[in-house]
DNA sequence: ATGATATTGCAAGTCTATTGCAATTAACAT
DNA sequence: ATGTTAATTGCAATAGACTTGCAATATCAT
């Protein structure tokens, strides 16, 4: 259980501290732009991309620049702070934050977009008769489904 | 069994066929150019890029544009003679013949881009589950898996 | 507060893929 | 065979995601 300080919300608390630590740890700094972008992906459920975290950052009078977005979301990922997720044919990257949260997959619908989390992995077991089957050493797996949400059926 | 005509090497004979009648179907129109990028598809184990196929059929002195690679592969897939598979962060899509070839995933090596056919689908009771759980319908799924070939180990 | 250097913003560039349009070619009727 | 029509092609331009060079700025250890 979390408790948060008086002088800061939940979220922000949480976030900041395992945040600053890993970039320390790296030698990099805590910038405004970095903490912006943590903090908007904390506040989303659905993974975004760097135009959608460039428009909502905008939006939210938080002045950063689309390439400071992409190079964000990159030393965030090389820390392991977020997930670099990329959808079949969505020609974009998305990012979501991996602080807490367990190797998963994702289901989207073809009509609206919405992505939804699979809290789940089938593949521990093929992974190993792949190897065999292959000689190859498996080192990690995309998987994704596509469909029709409730709302677009 | 396919027993192909002595006036034909069977790699030709077997394609064309199935191929002319799946684009009379739908109105289009037999070509040079696709003739030789179906060919060049049957002869290839690997999917290819769009550029890999211009580059090869460059070799091959089959004049062709680059603009024409991806609209005769687009057509081609709409047809479902072939199927676009997206490997993660390649950044580029790769074609390959579905004809006669059941559905299947890929293990690509991340060192130096060797992608082996897995001829198997593990998907089939996870995609029940996930309907259930999500109230999705699901449509479609793609699975790869990356990792070291024997060969860069 | 100061200095070293990591980070940022802007402009330009890269890479994959798409679109408009005029010239060419395939399919079909004569 | 020849002509007619519409699909296809090539070229140039364009779009979109992402990267890179560089000078200005912000962070942070001292
Ligand atoms: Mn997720
Ligand atoms: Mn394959
Ligand atoms: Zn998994
Ligand atoms: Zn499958």
């Amino acid at each position: 259980m979390v408790v948060s300080s008086i002088f800061e919300s939940r979220r922000i608390a949480v976030s900041g501290l395992g945040f600053k630590k890993s970039l320390k740890a790296a030698g990099r700094r805590v910038t405004r732009t970095r903490q912006a972008v943590l903090s908007l992906l904390e506040r989303t459920a659905q993974p975004l991309s760097a135009t959608e975290i460039f428009d909502q950052l905008q939006q939210e009078k938080v002045s950063i620049d689309l390439v400071t977005v992409y190079r964000t979301v990159h030393v965030l990922k090389e820390l392991g702070l977020v997930a670099q997720i990329e959808l079949h044919q969505e020609g974009q990257a998305r990012f979501e934050l991996k602080e807490g949260r367990e190797h998963h997959h994702h289901i989207r619908c073809q009509m609206c977009g919405a992505i939804v989390d699979l809290l789940l992995c089938p593949l521990k077991k093929l992974t190993k008769l792949i190897e065999s089957q292959t000689q190859y050493i498996v080192d990690d797996h995309t998987l994704e489904f596509t469909g029709l949400c409730p709302k677009c059926q």
